[in-house]
DNA sequence: ATGGTAGTCGCACTA
């Protein structure tokens, strides 16, 4: 049977209100069939879902919050079945998911982990110890999936942890730093062992190049700077490793007007 | 350099 090619973006795009125009600008440039987003930042009915649906994009699940997180699924292709989680009962909307109507079947992912404030203490800092929360029960909630060698899935979104040394800047400095931490890493690396998820990123950048999905806007001129994370990611399991076929950060987007922090990863899979 | 910037429920929180 003649293979599909299933182009899946993920963008953490900090307001799809505000940024809606990007949104449609990227749709256009890089024709994703499905775009998955995190931190929409608004509650599903003011999600902008008119401005999808005229460029193609009709088939939408969300998981809004008000003011803060948010995910949201937009796609060319149907959905057989849409549903969120909720993590840790606090009622943040941070995971969606969708079962694309193609043969074969694809599950589609989409998380926007807890970014874990600034103390890597979970002792002191709530937050930290709300993100380890999180990851753990990512982490058991993927042990409970049967392990069915053929399940077809894909993980994606702002998973806010740079795993690798150059998937930061300097791993170095940043060892002590939120998203760089080894016990976080070390949670990740538990994660990705649950189900044998594949870092897709890094199966086409090899782990000594540096590699970033996300700069700081705090920075005076970040291209210059270029103090980047991988903070993205997109992983698919074991029965889809020879699916992923190119990949690409949108570097570029980071110096679009009124940019979003992060910039979108996309991914093509032959399915 | 413990600041810096950005977005939302803006006078405070999240990132």
């Amino acid at each position: 049977m003649p293979k599909r090619i299933v182009k899946i973006a993920t963008w953490n795009i900090n307001s799809v209100r505000l940024r809606i125009e990007l949104a449609k600008q990227l749709l256009t440039n890089e024709t994703p069939d499905v775009l998955c987003l995190q931190e929409i930042k608004c509650v599903d009915d003011a999600f902008p879902l008119k401005d999808f649906q005229k460029a193609g994009y009709e088939h939408i699940a969300i998981n809004g919050q008000k003011g803060y997180h948010g995910v949201a699924i937009v796609s060319r292709i149907p959905f057989l079945k849409t549903s969120k989680k909720e993590f840790c009962a606090k009622g943040d909307a941070r995971h969606i998911s969708v079962d694309l109507d193609i043969p074969g079947g694809l599950t589609v992912h989409n998380f926007y982990v807890p970014a874990g404030g600034d103390e890597p203490d979970p002792v002191i800092n709530e937050k930290f110890a709300h993100k380890l929360a999180f990851l753990t029960e990512m982490t058991d909630w993927y042990k409970g999936h049967k392990k069915k060698a053929d399940a077809r899935m894909v993980l994606v979104g702002d998973l806010n942890i740079a795993p690798l040394e150059h998937d930061v800047w300097s791993h170095k400095a940043l060892l002590k730093i939120v998203s760089h931490t080894p016990l976080e890493v070390e949670m990740m690396n538990k994660l990705i062992a649950s189900h044998d998820w594949i870092d897709v990123m890094r199966t086409f950048v090899d782990p000594a190049e540096k590699l970033y999905s996300w700069w700081s806007y705090r920075a005076k001129d970040w291209n210059a700077a270029d103090k980047g994370r991988r903070l993205d990611h997109v992983w698919v399991t074991p029965a889809l490793a020879d699916a992923p076929k190119s990949m690409k950060v949108l570097r570029e987007a980071r110096g679009w007007e009124r940019a979003s922090d992060h910039v979108p990863v996309i991914v093509a899979l032959a399915l």
